[in-house]
DNA sequence: TATTGTTATACTCTATAACTATA
DNA sequence: TATAGTTATAGAGTATAACAATA
């Protein structure tokens, strides 16, 4: 039995509530740690000017040169309303450029640009330290098991 | 080596994209699973009239009679101006009330009706139907195992 | 001085309808 | 007829500042 109480005095806020059922259930946790993580995540990115989309949209392009709109859409569940302020930005600050799209007049190429791909590769990292045990308090088999439970939960049972 | 083209004719949004390094992430993966199973809990609790967050405010209230709502907010990350005026649809529509809070007069005391009860209680069992391995492609041990490390994540080494 | 509950407000995120140009 | 990209707009969700009543 722990006497917590490092909180002065103790107001209402702090006493104990039931939440088992909730805690019972994979939505409602994989919602707290992906909130959890995400915003290690928003923080490691500030220096960079990035928004956690602006990166995961930086980065399909970085990892995809020529993809076109709709396939980020489609990689990254963004409905295309959606991306085009997204990429107005991102062109805007020089990180990517469209071109046009060999064989097809309606559709155009995405690529970054030097400036995009130097800060894409450097954001990567400092997205890559938040996976480190300090912050997700797993070792690298808990990691790994975790991960493909997940994509087992989102992709089917078709999940590698 | 498999050759999947279930897409008739293969338009540029089927083709695949490379997202190697986000789906090695923690909070990409455990995003996407959210965003899925929560799209489940969403349809099962469309008959009840409930979106997800006064499902989860109505079950605290439910498993917690008399507690504040400050306490609701601490359980839940709500902040105390976003929950007033789900507190006030769920009271409009009678399934919980609140009462004079013994000890201290700022505070009130949240209960449910008999109404509230008992569609919580309904509404529990469609939200309970979602974990099954059907929905989650996992069976009760990997289910298991995805809770206790999501746990894990968003609670530190401390989470039971 | 701090906490409970509240109003007003702003900002982000997500969703839908409809348009254009090409296929 | 269907797709790629776009505009405009509506609706959730989330955030901060500031207030009255009470501790």
């Amino acid at each position: 039995m722990r006497t917590v109480n490092a909180l002065p005095e103790r107001p209402l806020q702090a006493a104990p509530v039931d939440t088992g059922f909730l805690e019972s259930l994979i939505g409602y946790n994989a919602r707290r740690a992906a909130l959890a993580i995400i915003g290690h995540v928003l923080q490691r990115l500030q220096p960079y000017g990035l928004r956690v989309v602006e990166f995961s949209v930086l980065t399909v392009i970085a990892h995809n040169p020529g993809v076109t709109s709709r396939q980020v859409c489609a990689a990254l569940d963004i409905l295309p309303p959606n991306l085009v302020g997204l990429l107005r930005r991102l062109e805007q600050r020089g990180l990517i450029e469209k071109r046009a799209h060999p064989g097809d007049r309606r559709a155009q190429g995405l690529y970054v640009t030097d400036a995009g791909a130097h800060l894409q590769a450097q954001a990567q990292q400092a997205v890559a330290a938040v996976e480190c045990s300090d912050v997700t308090h797993l070792d690298a088999a808990e990691r790994a098991t975790l991960i493909a439970l997940l994509r087992k939960v989102y992709q089917g049972p078709a999940a590698a």
